[in-house]
DNA sequence: GCGCCACGTTTGTGATCACAAATGAGATGC
DNA sequence: GCATCTCATTTGTGATCACAAACGTGGCGC
């Protein structure tokens, strides 16, 4: 007598989950302010679930929250943005670290197709398709680390870090030296050399750091 | 506790301030279910802003929140919780090691200050001037780390692991390795020596851990 | 007695209205 | 011409209402 089984979500669930992904892959820009009725026609629902989305990623500290003000888009200062590149380096350093210890062969087997499809989607200029292949290449190293809240706590910190992340792809000398640090991890993944995976992701987020941290000290400061 | 404490201009950051205070202090039990209604007759505002507080509250991961269920209290179990304490392990013992490394000689005055103030405590058994002094102790460390995201990282775990931790002071044999903790932090600061400082917290939240640990398993477990 | 089902109640969710603070444009004084 | 002030508009905040899903209770059939 269950119509269609569908899975009972309620509306604002759904334009938290749409509202973050938006903010993860750059769709506004750091400084925005995101006006609740605006966001509400913009997706084609209410203004109270918009309200509760923004709150929630208010909460998470992917957008800044000042009273009667309403959200904002953060911008990273240059100091903040290293805090975050350390922290990014400490926490994922340290699931790559545990994740090489405990992963199994077939999935290094997936981690293997994964790297093959970001050196494809390079060699193509793909900047999408690389984004998502490197995603789901992290994604499925760490959480082999088996610290679910290890995980939350790099899902909230590439938040933070999403709207600026995803404009890096328009330096093409990037690339290179991208995929050169996921094939030093691949190599040490199969050493089952777990203290050689954690440098290599470290390093792999530093390199891609000084890209980005270069954009901010030329990006324009009024808005 | 909560970043800019500041007198809040909006009835939601008060009632958000005020029922986070509730949970780190542990006044509602794991596993609790906070009704939305109930809750502002309690704090006496209207049900608006205490929707917004459990919103982010939830966010947080503080509180659990299930579609058309409500928000409850998590229950942590063991694996949870030994997840818990492992991450705040690494995170509260980087923050130390860093703290100890650039605090000043201030800095230390004030920490000495506080663990007599704790010592005091703990001799007359008074659990919250321990608890209260000892928060303030590790948020003296901490902040000298200089790493604000840091801080907001365990901050998060702390408001996690409130609804237990502020359970532990009917122990009395744990008073006595608690102090020895602190004091050891305390020789090892002296002495600039910051590894022995991180080892030191890590010590000081693994015993702790191990007192709460065995009232989990001894826990009603039903449900 | 035990299990299932129907129904009234409670509770979360979303919409709409009302108000106060912030924003921006236009006018005014120097 | 430039700064400042004023006022209309926009926008966040909070209250109240309306609805749907979950919960609990009582009754019915076996």
């Amino acid at each position: 007598m269950v119509p269609t089984a569908v899975p009972t979500t309620t509306q604002q669930d759904d334009t938290y989950a749409k509202l973050r992904q938006w903010v993860t892959v750059g769709r506004f820009l750091p400084g925005e302010r995101l006006k609740i009725r605006t966001v509400a026609v913009e997706m084609g629902v209410g203004e109270m679930p918009v309200r509760a989305a923004l709150q929630r990623l208010a909460a998470e500290g992917a957008l800044v929250n000042v009273p009667n003000a309403g959200v904002t888009v953060p911008r990273l200062s240059l100091p903040e943005f290293d805090d975050l590149l350390q922290m990014r380096m400490l926490l994922e350093g340290e699931a790559a670290e545990r994740g090489a210890a405990r992963i199994d062969d077939a999935g290094i087997k997936q981690l293997r197709t994964l790297c093959r499809r970001m050196a494809g989607a390079l060699a193509k200029a793909d900047g999408v398709a690389y984004l998502a292949a490197n995603e789901q290449f992290h994604v499925r190293l760490y959480q082999a680390a088996g610290s679910p809240l290890l995980f939350d706590l790099i899902d909230t910190l590439w938040l933070k870090a999403g709207p600026i992340s995803n404009q890096l792809f328009d330096t093409a000398e990037a690339t290179a030296v991208l995929n050169d640090a996921h094939e030093d991890l691949m190599k040490a993944l199969s050493r089952r050399d777990s203290a050689a995976v954690r440098r290599a992701v470290e390093r792999d987020l530093f390199v891609a750091g000084q890209f980005l941290r270069q954009r901010i000290k030329g990006g324009r400061p009024p808005g």
